[in-house]
This record gives structure tokens, C-alpha cells and sequence, in this order.
DNA sequence: AATCTATTTAGAAAAATATCTAAATGAATT
DNA sequence: AATTCATTTAGATATTTTTCTAAATAGATT
């Protein structure tokens, strides 16, 4: 995976959208695609991005496809953020 | 500014790198050009991205521009992250 | 004031991304 | 087994991004 696809796929609205959606309950596709004003094609690439991402898994249940936020990678970039910022200047 | 931006900024190798350099000193665009495969007006353009995501400041000093690391933004986004990664599924 | 040095701006070309429509998949129901 | 339902895949187009070369700016030095 990589910092670059992670924070490509934070960069889009709809992706970080989909993402709180997901903060409290996994959903099917077409119920987050209902959230949006964007064809359900569109979204699923979404989904795609931020699957390949790291950022949801899904689940294939019946005729659904649930997604659900996979907080690992979310870890990871807050590690390295964390680490840009502790060492930059001077500590007070 | 705005998620999208700084996400976006984030996104690119050559700007999380310019961001590490700058974790220890600031350096003039020369400099950070010199790090790179790059011609310098690619390293331009990608400071320029990075100081309209908020994530360095410039500061004009006689004939050189330095370039230095903001932390506000990046506090700003990882605080994003945590409540995005806090509020998931159940606490351990 | 002419030149040099550091850097940016402008403009162009190539590559990547976002979105749409239409068609395909695959599980569930009739 | 035919149909329906949920979703994805394919292909096309428009927009954005990345990078380059060449020219412009602006401060420092001669």
C-alpha cells in the first residue's frame, strides 16, 4: 500500500465523507452511495481507491457488500505525521 | 485551506520528502532542489503546493528563499484522523 | 547600471483522476 | 431457470496533476 495511495485517498471529499459514514456502523454500497449526489459507478471507485487504500475492507454478506473502516493504516500515517512533528524546531 | 489541499499535498513522494528535510533545518529552494531528480522549477511547483496547503512558510532573506515546516496544519489533520479512528467499533 | 545568482512564472505535453452511461456479474427470489 | 437486486467493470470524456523548457523577476555584486 503506501503513504501515496493513503493520503491520495484522503485527499477527495467523498472518500473522507465515506469514511465518517463508516466511523460508526460498516454499510452496504448502495447505502453509502445513497449519501452522495454521484452516480453509484462513481462511488464504488471510490470504494475501490480507499479499499486498495487500506482504509475500509468489505464483506460479502447475502447480496450485499458490506464496507467497514480498517483503522490499521490510519495508525500509520498518524505515526508519521506524529514523527514530522514532534522533531521540527524546538520543543517548549 | 481545507483537507482536500493538505491531503493532496501530502499525496506526492517528492513533497513528503521536501517535508522531512525540513524536519530538522530550514533550507533555502535551492537546496531542497539539490535533493532531487527534478529540475528546479518542479521543486517550485511542489513548494508552492505545500505552502498553499499551509504545511511550510516561506521566508525571503537577501537573495535566497527559505522554506520551513509549518505544524499547525498538520496538527489539524491528525486530529481529524484520531476522531476518525476513535470513534470506531468498540473501545478495547 | 550591468551581470550574476536564486528562484519563480508561463506555457506545453504526458499521465493520472473523476465522472458518466451502459453492460456485466453474481447472489437471491420467484 | 428466469428475473430481480446490489454492485462492479468497461469504456469514454473532461479535468487535474506532474513535469519539462524557456523566459521572467528580483536581490546582490561588480
Amino acid at each position: 500500500m503506501g503513504f501515496a495511495e493513503t493520503f491520495k485517498a484522503l485527499s477527495h471529499p467523498i472518500r473522507r465523507e465515506i469514511l465518517e459514514l463508516l466511523k460508526s456502523e460498516r454499510l452496504p454500497a448502495g447505502d453509502i452511495a445513497g449519501h452522495f449526489d454521484v452516480v453509484g459507478a462513481t462511488i464504488s471507485h471510490h470504494l475501490n481507491l480507499l479499499k486498495k487504500a487500506g482504509l475500509v475492507v468489505e464483506k460479502r454478506e447475502k447480496n450485499f457488500i458490506y464496507y467497514e473502516l480498517s483503522t490499521s493504516v490510519l495508525e500509520d500515517i498518524m505515526t508519521w505525521l506524529a514523527d514530522l512533528k514532534g522533531e521540527s524546531g524546538d520543543e517548549d
